[in-house]
DNA sequence: CGGAAAGTTCAGTCAATAGTGAACGTTCAA
DNA sequence: TTGAACGTTCACTATTGACTGAACTTTCCG
C-alpha cells in the first residue's frame, strides 16, 4: 500500500489532494495529513520534510494549519526537545465542527441579509427567508450530528 | 438595502463572495447568485453581464455551473427567443444535494483506502476503519438531512 | 435562405494562492 | 555563555485558476 516517506507516491497525493480540496486545504496539508495518518510513529518536521519534499516555511505553516484544525497534535516527547506531530484519534471531530462553524458563519450572514430585506417585494424577502430558514434548519441539524457523532465515538 | 444593478456594490460582492465560497465556486458565481437572488425579475445573459460588469463568456460560465448546481434555473418565456435565468425557489436542496454528492465521493475515496489497508500495523488500520466509519455516518446523517429538509419544504 | 442577436468555446492575460529559501528568533546541551 | 539544530516569518517565485475577448456556432425572425 502507501509508504509514508519516498516521494512523489500517487496515492498519498490522490489521497491527500481529495481530502485536502474537501477541507478548503491547499495541497500540501492534505498530503501531509495523509503522511500522518499512515505514519507508524509520530514525525518530527525535519522527518516531514523528507517524506513530502517541502521545504522548512512550507512544512511549518502547514503543520500550523492541522494543528488548528484540529486533525493533528503536536507535542513533545519526554526528554527531546523537538515537537513531533501525529493524526489525532478525534481528528474526524475537528473536521465536524469546522464545517459547523463554516455553516454558522453562513447563517450569521443570511440573518443579516433577511434583517435588511424590509424594503424588498414579497419575491425578493422570501427568498432570503428561505436562505434564512435553511441555514437554521443546517446548523441544528449538525449540531446534533456532532453531538451524536461524539457520542458514537465515546463508546 | 442591495439594489441588482449598478456596479461595485459591496453588499453584493460580500454576500456573493461569502456564498460562492462556501459552494466551492468562483467569485463571479457567488456574485451572479447574489444577484439573481434579488433581482425582481428573471434576467438575461445580457443584463447579467451589465449588472455584474462581466465578460460574455464568463456570464456563460457561470450560468452554466449556477444551473448544474441547480441554484438557478433557465427557462424562455413564451414568444421570446432568448434565455432568462431565475434563482430556483428550492435551490438550497440543490446546495444540500451537492454536498451529499461531494462526501460520498470521499466516502468511496476512504472505502478503497480501507480496502487495500491489509498489511499495515493496527493503529493506521484503525485510523483508516475511523476515517470510513466517519464518512458512513455523515452520509448517512446528511441523506436523512436532505430527505428531511425536503419534506419540511413540501409542506 | 440571410443576417442579426444570443450563446459557447478557447487561447491568452491577469490575479490569487501555494510553496520556497534565506534571515531571524528560540531552545537547550555542553 | 555559546553554538547547533529547531522552528517561524516574510519577501520572492512558481503555479493554479478565474476572467476576458475574439472567433465560432446556433437560433430564429424577416
Amino acid at each position: 500500500m502507501f509508504s509514508p516517506v519516498g516521494d512523489a507516491n500517487p496515492l498519498i497525493d490522490d489521497f491527500g489532494l481529495h481530502i485536502g480540496r474537501a477541507m478548503g486545504w491547499p495541497p500540501m496539508a492534505g498530503r501531509t495529513a495523509a503522511v500522518l495518518m499512515l505514519s507508524e510513529t509520530p514525525m518530527t518536521m525535519p522527518e516531514l520534510q523528507e517524506a513530502l519534499d517541502a521545504s522548512k516555511g512550507s512544512m511549518s505553516e502547514t503543520t500550523r494549519l492541522l494543528v488548528v484544525n484540529g486533525t493533528v497534535r503536536r507535542f513533545k516527547e519526554p526528554g527531546s526537545r523537538q515537537y513531533v506531530y501525529e493524526w489525532r484519534d478525534d481528528a474526524w471531530i475537528g473536521c465536524l465542527q469546522h464545517q459547523l462553524d463554516q455553516t454558522t458563519e453562513l447563517l450569521t450572514l443570511a440573518e443579516s441579509a433577511q434583517a435588511r430585506s424590509a424594503g424588498l417585494p414579497e419575491r425578493q424577502r422570501a427568498r432570503l427567508r428561505e436562505m434564512h430558514e435553511y441555514y437554521v434548519f443546517l446548523v441544528r441539524r449538525l449540531e446534533a450530528l456532532l453531538a451524536d457523532y461524539k457520542e458514537f465515538r465515546a463508546r
